[in-house]
Order: C-alpha cells, then sequence, then structure tokens
DNA sequence: GCAATATACTTCCGTATGCAAGTAATAAGA
DNA sequence: TCTTATTACTTGCATACGGAAGTATATTGC
C-alpha cells in the first residue's frame, strides 16, 4: 500500500517524536534546560573552537536566527554561554561555550546517554546499532555540521 | 569518546530535524498544511474507524490535549475534520475524517513519498532501508498508535 | 571610490504550544 | 445512592518560534 521509503520517514519522524517529548520531560525536571539548549550546548562542543556564529548555529538546529538571539540571551545571562565578536567582521558575533556551559553539557549528556540506552536496550544488537548509526549518518546533509 | 547509543540517538534527532525542516517548507508552500496538520490526518486516516478521540490524537502525536484542541478547530472550519460525539460517553468528541480531509491526503502524500525517496535515494539500498525500518518500527512504543 | 547588493544580527508581530485551572460527565467506593 | 475520584475536553496565560522589517557592516560591480 504504502511504500517503503515513506513508511520508513514516518517512522523516523514518530520515533525521533517520542525520543524527544521523553527526553524533554526529563531534562526539563532534571536540569532545567530545554532539548534545544542542550542541542545548542554540543554543537558548541563539538565545533573546532568551542564556538560559532548565530547563523551557522541556527542551520546547525534548524531553527531561525531570531530563535538563537532569544534562546542565548537567558543563557548568557545564566553564565552557560558567552558572546564574542571578530575584530575582522563586525557583524558576526560569535556564541561561546563557556566553562559553566561544559560543566552543564557533563552533568546533563548522562540522562542523555541513558535515555539513548533505554532507546535501544533490549531492542536492538549492539552491531544492529551500528548500521542503524551509520545510515542515519549518511541522511544527516553534510553542508550543516554533523555533530557526531 | 561517546558511547554508540548516545551518537546514535543525536544522529536519530538531527536526521527528523532535517527532514521535518524540509518537509515543513514543501508543505507550507504547495499545500498549505502543517507537518503536524499532515500527521493528524495520517493518524485518523490509519485507524481503524476514521474516527479517533481527541486525547488519543494528542498522545499519538505526542501533543496535548489543548494543541488538539486548537489544531482541528481552523481544520474543522476547512472541512478537513469534523467533530462526532459518543452517545455512550458525553465527555468524548471525536475528530473524524472527512471526505475533504481524504482528498487533501491524497495530495500531499505523494510530496511526503518524494521527500522520502529523496531522504534515503542513492545513499541506502533497499536491504538497508528495510532493516533500518524494522528497527525504527521497534523504537516507537506500542501503546501510542503506530501509524504504520 | 561609490553605489548597489548581500550578510549577520536584532526586534516586532502573529502563530503554535504546554500547563494550570475550570467545566462536564463517567466511574468507583462507602 | 451519594460522595469522591477520574477522565475528556476547553480556555487563559506564559513561553517558544518563524518571518518580515530594520540596522549595521561587508562585498561586489562599475
Amino acid at each position: 500500500m504504502t511504500d517503503l521509503n515513506t513508511t520508513s520517514a514516518l517512522r523516523l519522524l514518530q520515533a525521533a517524536d517520542a525520543f524527544r517529548a521523553g527526553l524533554a520531560g526529563e531534562f526539563s525536571a532534571v536540569h532545567g534546560i530545554s532539548v534545544n539548549e542542550f542541542l545548542l550546548l554540543l554543537h558548541l562542543e563539538r565545533s573546532a573552537s568551542g564556538r560559532l556564529p548565530r547563523v551557522d548555529l541556527g542551520k546547525r538546529m534548524h531553527v531561525s536566527a531570531s530563535t538563537i538571539t532569544r534562546m542565548t540571551s537567558p543563557m548568557e545571562k545564566v553564565g552557560l554561554v558567552a558572546r564574542d565578536s571578530d575584530p575582522r567582521d563586525a557583524r558576526l558575533s560569535f556564541v561561546v561555550l563557556t566553562d559553566a556551559g561544559r560543566e552543564k553539557l557533563s552533568e546533563v549528556l548522562p540522562t542523555f546517554a541513558k535515555r539513548a540506552g533505554y532507546l535501544f536496550a533490549d531492542r536492538c544488537s549492539a552491531e544492529e546499532v551500528e548500521d542503524f548509526s551509520a545510515m542515519l549518518r549518511r541522511m544527516v546533509p553534510e553542508a550543516m555540521g554533523t555533530l557526531t
């Protein structure tokens, strides 16, 4: 009836939504942080220099530039990220991961890992997860900074 | 450094976000519908009787009951869904897929299928997609109506 | 070198969403 | 039966987001 690609893509959306929903609840309750804030910190950590222009962050996270502006504002106040400018191009304003931001990330990552464990545990072998992971890797457009 | 489960879960989120973002743009431009509205129609179509209580829809879509109330309101006005009540339990108000809703779905599904094709084409063999799909299937909690 | 264009960011406004509170109706317990 | 608890839904309020418009800076074309 429905072709394989369609079915697979629907399942991809469903599985990701389910995982994200569970994650959001625990992140909010335990760490006082949203999933998107977590991903923002992670993108910074995984970048070469621990800092990224706002526009790049937006593309990597699939959100608009204005969202980055608003997300970072409270995070700056709390000290998770800082702001840095480029002497060569005064338009750019980098979002920089602070020590407090790295610390926060090190607290949140185990929670993420735990939930990621639940997602695959008792359902998939390590080999299956390897293949699964490799396929997903191919689906994320190169252009946008891969996070993994 | 980072364990396999964590990496895989991160890629799952990234891939789904990327796919959904692309989908949202085309759905909005071509069909004047949001991804969530599409999924709502699809959940109704895939249900046994083409209608679901609002609470069930919310659980299946990982959104709150109030979101269902507000999503369906404009969709009723446009005629994509209708409202039905249960004579046995006056609390329930079903969301019903109308003929216009099925029609709309038949217009939008090919667009979805096309994008799903892009997602896997030239990247994965049919066998790989089969395995991938089966794994995702296992990750979606049984309880919440599987859509596929 | 200067106008025209493009880029990076911010702010404003409309829309979407979750949560808490409120209403209505059913179910459960005495 | 009647009181209490639970369930389904709706509404009000606060938050998060995208898109358009505005500002500042950089780049391109001539």
